[in-house]
DNA sequence: AAGCCGGGGTC
DNA sequence: GACCCAGGCTT
């Protein structure tokens, strides 16, 4: 039997039934894919219900104000994909009379979907033969073929992509394409891949040639690099103020507070000079002696050290400015990263 | 081609 | 701590 019967076979007696696999609905599809980039199933599902109770149809999600989007996907992280979804709702409604585009070549030019998106809805939705190839894919098929070229080198990944259109079914290329991702999910996995119940074993020829273990192969990426945030958290009897993060960094679109950011952790005299800089209508009530929370966090690429200095001020914050003043009882409803929740759950203000 | 963008799970 | 996840965008 050829590899696509193979998986074929294999997927339709053991793949799981995840909600977006019973749907040709393309804007399903889309949603479930995008929610899915660099995601887990398992972390991705309960957003997934989220948004499709809250938004049934392209339309209703079209009409979603900027920061509802935001605080749905808090959580989830890359927030790039949120605001790219919600563009894309909005242009594929008010642009193409609501009606999602049909084929790979229009489905790809949308803000948020890449190959390996333009791909999955190309068959998932439309059942046209297209060969998702995401990171599941890269090292089945990196190890049926024992391919030698790292998978994120764009060499490796033209080597990669071609044996992926060489495999796929013409007939059933939705099937075959969840069946080979759902492959490198639950069998092929990246450490202890269980190869006694593979449907590809007496094909693979990184079993066959004992390099199971060393495919695929990566090149290895940058280390993180550190940053030091101190955040001044002012409070007044009945509100918090926070910031709103719009320029082009971390947690764009999302709500933190106003911080120093320096190569070293300031003191708390320094703290207290920002924030008569930055508040000059604000009088400091009470002045902490020492940060009253730290944290490292850490993203994929940055490694953060946070520390929260808690101020009790009076007075307000200038007009027209970069911060918002939040009352106690609305913080829950502003988007904010996993980082400052933690903190306010620590220090009960959620 | 390389860097950037989150958060959570596994080993 | 390193690696990985139904990747894509920017430079």
């Amino acid at each position: 039997m050829e590899i696509d019967e193979r998986l074929i076979y294999w997927y339709l007696r053991e793949g799981r039934d995840l909600p977006w696999r019973n749907t040709r609905d393309p804007y399903k599809i889309w949603l479930s894919e995008i929610i899915l980039q660099q995601t887990r199933v398992e972390q991705g599902m309960s957003y997934y219900e989220t948004f499709i109770n809250t938004y049934p149809t392209i339309g209703l999600l079209a009409d979603a104000k900027d920061d509802k989007i935001m605080k749905i996907w808090q959580g989830l992280g890359y927030y790039s994909r949120a605001r790219n979804l919600l563009e894309t709702a909005r242009y594929i409604q008010n642009e193409l009379d609501g009606i999602f585009p049909q084929n790979y070549a229009e489905i790809i030019k949308l803000k948020g979907v890449g190959p390996y998106t333009a791909a999955a809805i190309s068959s998932f939705a439309f059942r046209l033969p297209h060969a998702v190839v995401d990171g599941n894919v890269s090292r089945v098929l990196s190890r049926v073929f024992d391919v030698e070229h790292a998978i994120n080198s764009s060499e490796g990944k033209k080597v990669i992509q071609a044996l992926a259109d060489e495999c796929i079914s013409k007939k059933e290329p939705d099937t075959y394409n969840q069946a080979i991702m759902e492959l490198g999910a639950m069998v092929c996995k990246p450490k202890n891949p269980e190869c006694h119940r593979c449907p590809l074993k007496s094909k693979c020829l990184a079993l066959k040639n004992g390099t199971v273990k060393n495919r695929p192969i990566k090149i290895k990426g940058k280390k993180a690099r550190v940053r030091h945030m101190d955040y001044a958290v002012l409070e007044t009897a009945d509100h918090v103020i926070f910031r709103k993060r719009e320029e082009k960094d971390i947690w764009q679109g999302l709500h933190d507070f106003a911080a120093v950011e320096e190569v070293n952790e300031p003191q708390e005299s320094y703290m207290r000079s920002f924030i008569g800089r930055e508040f000059p209508d604000l009088r400091i009530v009470q002045i902490p002696a020492a940060p009253e929370k730290q944290y490292t966090h850490i993203l994929s690429h940055q490694k953060i050290k946070a520390r929260f200095w808690r101020y009790s001020v009076d007075g307000f914050i200038g007009e027209n400015s970069l911060y918002l003043s939040i009352p106690k009882n609305q913080i829950e409803e502003i988007a904010v990263p996993r980082l400052v929740h933690k903190y306010l759950e620590d220090v009960s203000l959620v």
